[in-house]
DNA sequence: CGTTTTATTGACACGTGTCAAGGGTGGTGG
DNA sequence: CCACCACCCTTGACACGTGTCAATAAAACG
């Protein structure tokens, strides 16, 4: 219990908290062990059960009525998954897919309403992490609206070094599996037009890692230049 | 006072908000008369008050660094504006226009954060409201990703129709101003192509509504036909 | 080691942006 | 009140980015 509760006090959800706010979350919290591939929920069931990710990462879904896909975001450490929706008393929006092992805590929707409703720390939060997401999102419209698939690329490609990135002997690396579909799912493009890019900055040495093994970016300064200049 | 009260009882955000809640934010708010074309504040701005709009419409604006125009979205009588910003003090990250006369009622940033830190019923409807507007834009990004102009125009209009129409003899009315080019920034398109798609559907007799005068949907069934299917 | 998934690469077509040239409407000022 | 101006819209021609289709190759998996 007390380690969960330190695993809690270092997320941004409990930032502030006080001491009576942890231990309540702590005990009606569950624990549960995540395999890559797995999923927390699929898009459109009732909400009931939200999310707090411990550790791993988690890729979020939205599949169209007619089968395509595209993706929301990433999740990391910290990130609150399912909140929204249980609050909203909505369907979820998305699914939530792990992209390698991690750990989340998650709490009944009657549990994290309580929660939220006594403490005002909490509540504000919340606040803060949906509104970054609300903000996070309205940038990544005004990117796809505005520039062409490669800038957009390159800019998905240093939001997810910011986010999760590791510094490496020749780089940074992105430390999860990221194939090229994925990466044209989060872009609106297709695999093809990634993989032409990507091909492209390899051989101009930008970045290398083929396949399954994790992308190491060598030359993060001229991914900055292609995202932000012409 | 007693005026301003029964104007903020009927938002969503103060929905189940008890006597001394709206009391509290009734002294502590000032009012702000808009006129077409006034902004609110500017993107880019340090965030000092939050506002919630009263009556009126407003546009939210977001200019690329470019100087590109992106509509986020257009906000109506109940929504708030500014509060994600000032709450996690952070510059506003859009710009929003009055495109019709309208009043807005403002609380100074450290205002806000009392009155929702003091009012978990608040607190709860900010976070509905905002995690409303996540899944709104996720939807969009959705759209823009996988759909073509056209279907994307007709999905837009079909949302202005939901959430500010009114009905008129030959069919429903989008009660305000709406140039093509507006039409082009909240669709990631040129107002070339919009103009192209309106032109045709005027000549199929889907819509009505030329220069300043206000759009007129007068088959809206085939607008949604457009939009979901082909 | 075969099977399946994922990536690469080329050829081509199509949607839609770009460029360009009017046309109409509303507003403003003389 | 009329004329002019500014703005917005319309329409056409064209080009370019990027999706689509197709074939092959390489890696991963059991």
């Amino acid at each position: 219990m007390d380690a969960r509760k330190s695993v809690l006090q270092r997320t941004a959800f409990f930032k502030n908290a006080d001491g009576p706010a942890l231990s309540a979350a702590a005990e009606a919290a569950g624990e549960l062990a995540l395999k890559k591939d797995e999923t927390l929920f699929h898009q459109g069931e009732e909400a009931s059960y939200s999310y707090l990710l411990a550790w791993g990462r988690l890729r979020l879904d939205q599949t169209t009525p007619d089968g395509r896909n595209v993706v929301i975001r990433y999740l990391g450490p910290g990130d609150l998954v399912g909140t929204v929706a249980v609050l909203r008393r909505k369907p979820y929006p998305a699914t939530p897919v792990a992209v390698e092992d991690g750990m989340a805590l998650f709490w009944s929707a009657a549990a994290k309403a309580k929660l939220i409703a006594e403490h005002p720390t909490l509540a504000a939060n919340a606040i803060n992490l949906i509104g970054g997401r609300l903000e996070e999102l309205q940038e990544r419209l005004q990117e796809l609206a505005t520039q062409r698939v490669e800038r957009r690329i390159a800019a998905t490609l240093l939001r997810m070094v910011r986010q999760a990135g590791r510094r490496v002997a020749d780089g940074v690396e992105i430390p999860f599996t990221l194939s090229r579909n994925e990466i044209a799912e989060m872009n609106a493009t297709t695999l093809h037009t990634v993989s032409r890019t990507l091909s492209a900055w390899e051989q101009e040495g930008i970045l290398s890692g083929k396949r399954s093994s994790h992308l190491v970016i060598t030359k993060p300064h001229r991914l900055v230049e292609i995202a932000e200049h012409e």
